[in-house]
DNA sequence: ACGATTGTCTACCAATTGGTAGAGAGAGAT
DNA sequence: ATCTCTCTCTACCAATTGGTAGACAATCGT
């Protein structure tokens, strides 16, 4: 039985260091060093940086999808109120953790393989929403509109705000869990407003 | 007369590729290679490499206001009309180079004095945008909310679309100019059905 | 004509990066 | 007791990083 609590340990590490600070501007040594361990060790969990990368990514993948899904499950039939509570859903991991949700994004810039391997794993998330958009629409449930355009738009927005708290501090915004939730807020009001049959 | 190309030509360059892939990810080598100099060159312009950082931020901050300015004076009274020009007038620098916005949100990431001189130069902007709401809200012709809120909210959404073509294309989106734009109208849109008196 | 200034260069440097090689500790199974 | 496998370690390495020192040419005001 392979010994998981290091492994783990080290993926935590990881996903905090490479979204507050990104994944370039972290050395394997500082995580090792977070960890409490050499970098060899980590190394040797993860055959490359690109592979530790991978792995952040695999872990962060796996959780948006399962509080997604529980969401789902949870929210009454309404679509306002069941995109009301995915929003919710996807910014909870958000706020615990600042820059989960950044590290998606610089991802994309490091390399083609790695800019692919994290489509693989957002595009699902994104498709499952512009078909239920599209589905919701249909039954005139929704304002019509281009539900590829009105995902993505949501998509950034989710992702700008995740990202931003930095820099909406320095700008006098507070960048704690408060400001960003009613921030977040903010975004489900103009979903509404905007997506109300 | 200090020889201004070279120091431009050093400024474009580092915009560009700061913008594209990420301030710490691209070496001043690399830099004065595209430029066609050598790094110590770069470095003779430019004492550190955050002087350039910081004189890149400068660049940007500058053509920023000069395009909002222009915006705001040559769009109608109608505040809806206003905001509208706003957005797609910073939009337009955005397209053209790719990840101009980009270094925005990154250079938040770096030091703790970067991120401060970029609050200098952002946060000017985003009071004005605050103050204008305010002033039409307070006259009733823009519904009435939280200025601070929505005009945060703008700030994140333009720099999230801004920053994320690149996962965008990734999932099948088209990251080119033209998907740019319909990203643009749609945020476009959302303003105007949510803001709407 | 000439000294000073401006701009670019060659030649280094210490520190850090991601990564390799291989030793050795510890536990389980036989 | 020892063999094996898992895990972490010490000891390196080549390459690259941002940055310094100083030589050399061109251009300037005088």
């Amino acid at each position: 039985m392979t010994d998981r609590t290091t492994r783990e340990r080290i993926l935590d590490a990881a996903l905090d260091l490479f979204g507050v600070r990104g994944v370039v501007a972290v050395s394997l040594d500082e995580i090792a060093r977070d960890v409490g361990v050499r970098k060899q060790t980590v190394l040797y969990w993860f055959d490359s940086k690109e592979a530790l990368v991978d792995g952040v990514l695999d872990k962060v993948a796996a959780e948006l999808v399962i509080v997604i899904d529980a969401a789902v499950r949870s929210a009454p039939d309404d679509p306002l109120d069941r995109i009301d509570a995915v929003v919710r859903a996807v910014f909870r991991p958000a706020v615990r953790r600042p820059g989960l949700l950044g590290l998606v994004r610089e991802v994309s810039r490091l390399s083609q393989g790695q800019a692919d391997r994290l489509a693989e794993r957002i595009a699902p998330l994104i498709d499952r929403a512009v078909a239920y958009l599209g589905d919701e629409m249909a039954a005139g449930r929704l304002r019509s509109g281009d539900p590829r355009l009105i995902a993505a738009l949501g998509y950034a927005t989710i992702t700008g705000i995740a990202t931003e708290p930095e820099v909406l501090r320095a700008v006098g915004w507070t960048a704690d869990a408060a400001g960003l939730r009613s921030l977040r807020d903010e975004l489900r009001a103009f979903l509404r407003a905007a997506l109300q049959a």
